[in-house]
DNA sequence: GAGTGGTCTAGACCACCTT
DNA sequence: AGGTGGTCTAGACCACTCA
């Protein structure tokens, strides 16, 4: 119907070279409109069929450029529900040690807490070799969903050892947990290891999220140690990907 | 043609639970070949109308499933070659000081460098702030494309300041630079700033990596400067997402 | 030149959210 | 109940890679 190889010119924003796909151009129209501050975080964006029509462009293609645009970290969506333009997202030091209500608060957004299930569960032996404690050993489990101004971004599985804080499950968890764990059984952590690696929302944590499967993320595993070296606290993240910065800043000694 | 909500069972992996879509069905399939080494990394998939033969299904389903093992970084593509099982991440500590070479060379891997540009370029204003010099000023610019076992995992672009490291571009760039500005220029690195966001490979990044613009990626920036607080270099590096993971590992002092 | 993935169309029905 | 995105089909042609 329309020639590929010469896409029509007045498809494309001004200033983008006239090659490429049709949906990168669809793009680049939607990012400007973002970028420009015609649509401020939050906003929802017209529905798909709305944004076909005139334009003779297959649904397949609008949702092309959508996907794009979150890839980018530009937009995200509520399943079902509709796109929405990408809050600005917070800033995680790692060298820090502050937990998430702190530093959160300290970027003038507004940090919340749900606790999803707790319990006490036999250790798989994966987490009762990180535990150095027997395979079926029962050890705290913690499932936590954490939101941004009302936004979920992440999903946690927190595991503690239940001979350092023993009947920890029957505290509120809604707030800060190491709070809990200094304040109540006067526990220090001196070390603390942290991995991350992109990946993808795959069901649990997706559903969690209310984000589709496959979406991109963020997997931030925290590992912390008493000043014995007993492991305190393991504790898988999953970030929605367009809500986390990682800045670690570092000093010769 | 086929009823959505009862997916016959003999499509499903055994032990997946008999509902969601059928791309997921497929990619647990798949996923199941790669882990139990059937596909070894590197190893290419047949091509998608092959995975469709006798499967009634249509071919976009089979590149949802791709995708989704794509996003998960189980697998990835060479555009317009095939779909490969992804070889195993290598790992950052930006904590540490040493160099790509270095650390991949220490994983048992085999790490290469390819000098895609280098030009002096004049300063626009975001680097000059940096950089803390007028706009405009010219500024060592060099392109660097970086393999592990000959494939290409990162693109970047790093910013030198003339005022510290004169002739650079005329050395040899496809080793370690931090090695050549410690050797020749004198310059100890006193403090690294860096920060990482999950990101889309876009246009440039993707076609440099051979990657489809749009497949998921990790910004890693790294600003370094020396004992008098200068900036020494300022690098912004593209990774593919399934090729890097990140661990640090803090004491408290 | 054969085969690959990349892009695009034009439908359809579904599960779920919203009101 | 109506609208939204989610899934799926069955084609088509293209740009490119590879042998």
């Amino acid at each position: 119907m329309r020639p590929k190889t010469e896409p029509l010119s007045w498809m494309r924003t001004p200033g983008t070279t006239a090659d490429g796909p049709q949906y990168l151009a669809l793009r680049d129209q939607m990012a400007l409109n973002i970028e420009m501050g015609n649509l401020p975080p939050g906003a929802k964006l017209p529905s798909e069929r709305q944004l076909q029509t005139g334009t003779g462009t297959a649904r397949g293609t609008i949702r092309e450029a959508l996907f794009q645009l979150e890839a980018e970290g530009l937009i995200y969506r509520r399943d079902r529900s509709g796109w929405y333009v990408s809050p600005p997202a917070v800033t995680y030091d790692p060298t820090r040690w502050a937990g998430f209500m702190t530093y959160v608060t300290e970027q003038g957004r507004t940090p919340s807490t749900e606790t999803l299930s707790k319990e006490s569960a036999p250790a798989p032996s994966v987490v009762a070799d990180i535990f150095r404690v027997a395979p079926g050993t029962p050890l705290h489990t913690i499932r936590r969903r954490r939101m941004i101004d009302g936004r979920p971004v992440l999903v946690e599985r927190i595991i503690v050892d239940p001979a350092l804080a023993p009947d920890l499950l029957s505290h509120s968890l809604d707030g800060s947990l190491t709070h809990i764990l200094t304040t109540h059984y006067g526990i220090t952590v001196a070390r603390n290891r942290v991995d991350m690696r992109p990946c993808a929302l795959v069901r649990e944590a997706a559903d969690a999220l209310g984000a589709k499967s496959g979406t991109p993320g963020l997997l931030v595993v925290r590992t912390s140690f008493d000043t014995a070296g007993r492991v305190v606290e393991y504790d898988q993240e999953y970030w929605r990907h367009d809500a986390i910065r990682v800045h670690v800043d570092l000093n010769v000694r």
